[in-house]
RNA sequence: GCAGAGAUGGCGGAGUGGUCGAUCGCGCACGACUCGAAAUCGUGUUACGUAGGAAUACGUACGGGGGUUCAAAUCCCUUUCUCUGCGCCA
């Protein structure tokens, strides 16, 4: 959500924003909450002398009671009253245009960076750095479940008739792998300096309406029954939440977090669940790291986000490249947004196991995120960033293609054996 | 889960229908005193909205939501959380 101050000022900019984005249908938004914003002030400048006058009224009532000038007081009440209604009349006007502009803020995007490429979808994306070279393998790499099965370490059929369709059971060699990507993401955040933290797997309506969208949330998470909760789609939620309506003391940011915390989602819409694989599932799960910083960082810290995933990703030996989000496929909330993409040695091509975005202020904005500026002395909102560090098992696909041998070994990169006790590799079973 | 008590500013803690945005204490900021500091004294110190260059003025908010009343921190309903006791349980 953007600074409504901003859309006064400046609507041509938020105009701007809105066409470079190809969202063209949202223009009259910022004429229309213009023209909204201006009745909203009349009517809450009446309002509010209205209600001075009620309460001077009330005032007046109290003294003339003590004095035991009973007639005039039931004078005066009647008065009251009747300011009373004109103040209720008012109030529900005011309240319904308040909502219509609270409802076309929410649609309006936020601004994006300057450096964002334009592109009105995802295929107008932009190839960064890559890292590692994206090499094809002298043999044929079968496709990830075939892999897995190999191994002995999934069973879907089973996971089908316990839940369904887009569940697994990970088994052996293969579990402990996931656990020790986990494990071993979760260390190396922690020796970039950022505290770990466990958050809570399901959270109220209050704080899902206040990190997404009521479209997003009907297509992403679960509700529980007969319960004000839902199934957290990313520690992200819960992270962020954690910081709701608070204003922070300038000297605790920047708040550099990393989380682990299963995820769950519906994936209605979007490609929904492959029916091969463990691609796109309903549950899985992730390190991820969250920043809440001072406006003036937040670029900085944008970039030595995603660069700690590629750094991560390399040191496991697997290819990845950045992918620059265009600003037609960036989601309305962000300012910025990458993904890190690792190799595929079967498809010859990279897939997404990571997303870092810069939300500026219009997350913190929705959820009241501010910190007292020492030197103006005025509490601002605080930007806040999120990036994912590992999310497995997805992101397992790119490391059996990647480190899959001839012989149907997969190799354990040095840096996961200790997690792993001391393997160097998996061995295929036989049937 | 049941019963009782509670939720007030950065913190502690008054206030139980009307001059209460809220006594007081701590903390913090500024000033005086001092060579400097401590102590002391003085001044200031909630947030948000609207108007204003600013001082300021008006409005709103005493966990959240709703109600009673001319008037609610104060009364009623509801909800969340905390504490105490009982029950249950990894």
């Amino acid at each position: 959500m953007i600074d409504i101050n901003l859309l006064r000022e400046n609507p041509e900019l938020v105009k701007e924003n809105i066409r470079r984005k190809f969202q063209d249908h949202k223009l009259p938004l910022v004429d229309e909450v213009a023209e909204l914003d201006k009745k909203r002030r009349a009517a809450q400048s009446e309002i509010d002398s209205l209600r001075a006058s009620r309460n001077a009224l009330a005032k007046s009532i109290g003294a003339l009671m003590r004095e035991k000038k009973i007639e005039e007081a039931e004078q005066a009440k009647l008065q009251s009253k009747s300011v009373n209604e004109r103040i209720a009349v008012l109030e529900s006007e005011i309240s319904v245009v308040e909502e219509q502009i609270k409802k076309d803020m929410m649609a309006i995007p936020n601004i994006i960076a300057d450096d964002v490429p334009l592109g009105k979808d995802d295929s107008f994306n932009v190839q960064g750095e890559t890292f590692l070279p994206a090499e094809e393998k002298p043999f044929e790499i079968p496709y990830h479940l075939d892999i897995l099965e190999s191994l002995g370490g999934i069973d879907l059929d089973a996971a089908r008739r316990t839940s369904g369709n887009g569940f697994y059971y990970l088994i052996g060699d293969v579990a402990r792998l996931h656990s020790a990507v986990l494990t071993y993401a979760r260390d190396f955040m922690i020796d970039k300096g950022f505290t770990y933290c466990i958050p809570p797997f399901m959270i109220r309506s209050e704080v899902v309406s206040g990190v997404m969208s009521f479209e997003e949330m009907d297509n992403m998470m679960y509700k529980i029954e007969g319960e004000d909760l839902y199934l957290i789609g990313t520690s992200e939620h819960s992270m962020i939440g954690r910081f709701m309506g608070e204003i922070l003391p300038e000297s605790s940011l920047p708040q550099t977090l990393t989380s682990y915390s299963p995820c769950f989602r519906k994936e209605k819409g979007s490609h929904g669940i492959e029916e091969r694989g463990i691609y796109r599932i309903h549950q899985f799960e992730k390190q991820e790291m969250i920043v809440i910083c001072k406006p003036e960082e937040s670029d900085e810290w944008y970039e030595k986000l995603w660069r700690y995933t590629v750094e991560l990703f390399t040191s496991m030996q697997i290819p990845v490249r950045q992918l620059i989000c265009c600003s037609g496929d960036l989601a309305d909330l962000k300012y910025k947004s990458c993904d890190v993409e690792a190799w595929s040695p079967r498809q010859k091509k990279y897939f997404e196991v990571g997303s870092c975005s810069n939300l500026t202020d219009a997350q913190a904005r929705r959820l009241g995120i501010r910190y007292k500026n020492t030197k103006t002395g005025k509490n601002e909102f605080a930007h806040t960033l999120n990036n994912t560090v590992a999310a497995p098992p997805r992101m397992l696909i790119a490391f059996l293609e990647n480190h899959l041998q001839a012989d149907g070994s997969v190799d354990i990169p040095e840096v996961l054996r200790k997690y792993m006790g001391g393997k160097d590799k998996i061995l295929p079973v036989r049937k």
